[in-house]
RNA sequence: GGCGCAUUGGUGUAGUUGGUUAACACGCUGCCCUCUCAAGGCAGAGAUCACGGGUUCGAGUCCCGUAUGCGCUACCA
């Protein structure tokens, strides 16, 4: 049978890193074995459910070149073949109406208010099964309903006996039924339930093996007890690990802010492709250890089995700018500026130097191979597509910032620089033809008789020419920029050589 | 409270049927290269494989227990 699988979030907030490595995994699975990646998005808590958080899932995918197959599935739209399953089971006695009036529930306090019951009832030897509406004759069942009574649906657990599946991660699982409460498949108001709706939804879609994260491990078995009520077949299934925090706690908006939003990454440089990458290996590796992979590569290497099965920690520092995410994300995300076809990486650099204003309409024909050069020679040792607008700013622009560290390490410490820097932009000037390997000699010509260093006039104009303390090769540089610009930088802009007088005045 | 899952250097992982000095990547340290910083090359630090028992000639690998973390347990998804 051919796969079907699908990437079912629901549209809450932000695109978390967590689902978006769901996503991948499903797309990879369904590339794998030639089936399709379905995309459903589960919007039936209509208060938390946002539309411009649908939005977000839709671009986050996108970003991450996991296109998906058919139309998009709004589980909102299903509520009636939900509402219709959950009758026809109360109908074949699978299921009955709860009569007992809803109890009002804290979110917040939840999980709290979940232990202090179960101790409660362990305490007074009460069994939360014994629902008193379980065996109502149908009825006297069906004449309260008819009478305008509200019921909940629940689901009709076996008294002894287990559920049994096998986790294709995870390995066999078995839960016995005494620890699983019959579930409300409909709340009286006529909602239809998660683990109720999911199940239909996957029937429907026939979504043959479902990937998702591993907090969904233990209520597959009432799953399955679901497909087994509804006479359907139980797909496959595989759990991911969970991703947590540097603590080892979870993963949360609220506490870590932005480094858990896929968009972050996307706004902050990253390029798709090394962000996918370092996904993947977020509880999965290849057989062979490779860690750089195409995605071809990726897809071909791809495989259920290799998924462990222990949470994978991601790695970030809040408050540190220099980490603020894993630091293998953003050392993969270096290495794929500097490694990857630059014809490629143009066009990001393209929007980013658009966003900046710095993209002028000559480097689409006549500046091209200019630019590429120069994204070529800068790019090494770039982190993420920001720096071409930030520490790249003077390549693109006259108007750029000179750093502070910068000016103080290869200008001020040298006042004879002063003089030095503006006479070798007059030999520069005398320079032709003028190419890196003419500047240099040039440059260390001019060293020479001045008595000075070459490193001290190399530095300098790096400086003077990038604002940046660090950089490509001085004499690439020079060439890059041209004679003119080059020329110009070297005698401009001297303010920090006046604040160094003003300085000396004191 | 109950049930479940996990636990290999700081992090991500390899270690598939138990068998020599526990492997790789990121990060870290030093050296080389050098006009700076990266990259690259070389060298190195860092793991009694959570802990305690057991099985075995031999266990990171199997079994039991403990601890810790996480998940589920809801008329949330």
């Amino acid at each position: 049978m051919a796969v079907r699988v699908r990437f079912a979030p629901s549209p809450t907030g932000y695109l978390h890193i967590g689902a978006a490595r769901s996503a991948l995994f499903n797309w990879l699975y369904a590339q794998k074995t030639g089936g399709k990646f379905l995309l459903r998005i589960e919007d039936t808590d209509l208060q938390r459910s946002t539309e411009e958080s649908t939005r977000s899932i839709i671009d986050g995918l996108a970003w991450l070149g996991l296109a998906y197959d058919e139309e998009i599935v709004f589980q909102s739209a299903n509520a009636e073949k939900h509402r219709a399953a959950a009758y026809k089971l109360v109908e074949e006695g699978k299921a009955y109406r709860d009569f007992t009036p809803k109890a009002a529930r804290d979110d917040a306090t939840v999980k709290q208010g979940i232990a202090d019951r179960a101790r409660a009832h362990s305490a007074e030897g009460v069994d939360p099964r014994n629902n008193p509406y379980r065996d109502l004759s149908k009825e006297e069942s069906d004449q309260r309903a008819a009478a305008g009574e509200p019921f909940a649906v629940r689901l009709k657990i076996p008294r002894a006996g287990k559920t049994h599946f096998s986790d294709i991660v995870y390995g066999p699982q078995e839960r016995e039924y005494s620890e699983i409460e019959d579930l409300v498949l409909l709340r009286s108001d006529g909602h239809p339930l998660y683990n109720l709706s999911v199940v239909i939804d996957d029937i429907e879609m026939g979504i043959t093996h479902v990937i998702r994260g591993q907090d969904h491990l233990t209520n597959t078995h009432k799953q399955v007890l679901l497909y087994e009520a509804l006479g359907a077949s139980v797909p496959q299934f595989a759990h991911l690990p969970l991703i947590l925090a540097p603590n080892k706690g979870k993963l949360s908006k609220r506490k870590h802010g932005e480094v858990v939003s896929l968009t972050t990454y996307r706004d902050r440089g990253f390029v798709p492709a090394a962000f996918r990458n370092f996904l993947a290996l977020l509880g999965w590796a290849p057989a062979d250890g490779k860690e750089i992979f195409s995605l071809a590569e990726l897809v071909q290497q791809f495989s259920l089995e290799h998924i462990h099965r222990s949470p994978a920690v991601f790695n970030f520092q809040e408050n540190d700018p220099r980490h603020w995410t894993d630091e293998k994300a953003l050392w993969m995300n270096a290495e794929y500026i500097r490694t990857m076809p630059v014809a490629d990486l143009l066009p990001m650099v393209k929007a980013e130097l658009r966003a900046n204003k710095l993209w002028r309409e000559e480097y689409e024909e006549d500046d091209r191979e200019w630019l590429l050069k120069v994204l070529d020679l800068i790019r090494q040792r770039f982190f993420t597509l920001k720096d071409f607008s930030g520490q790249g700013r003077a390549y693109f622009s006259d108007d750029f910032d000179f750093d502070e560290a910068a000016i103080n390490k290869n200008l001020r410490k040298e006042l004879r620089l002063k003089e030095l820097l503006p006479a070798l932009a007059d030999q520069l000037e005398e320079t032709d033809p003028f190419t890196a390997i003419s500047a240099e000699a040039t440059l260390r010509k001019f060293a020479d008789e001045a008595g000075v260093k070459a490193g001290l006039l190399i530095n300098g104009s790096r400086t003077m020419l990038t604002g940046q303390a660090v950089g490509p090769s001085m004499f690439e540089v020079f060439e890059i920029l041209g004679q003119q610009r080059s020329v110009e930088r070297l005698r401009s802009g001297v303010p920090w050589f006046d604040a160094m007088n003003a300085l000396g005045d004191v």
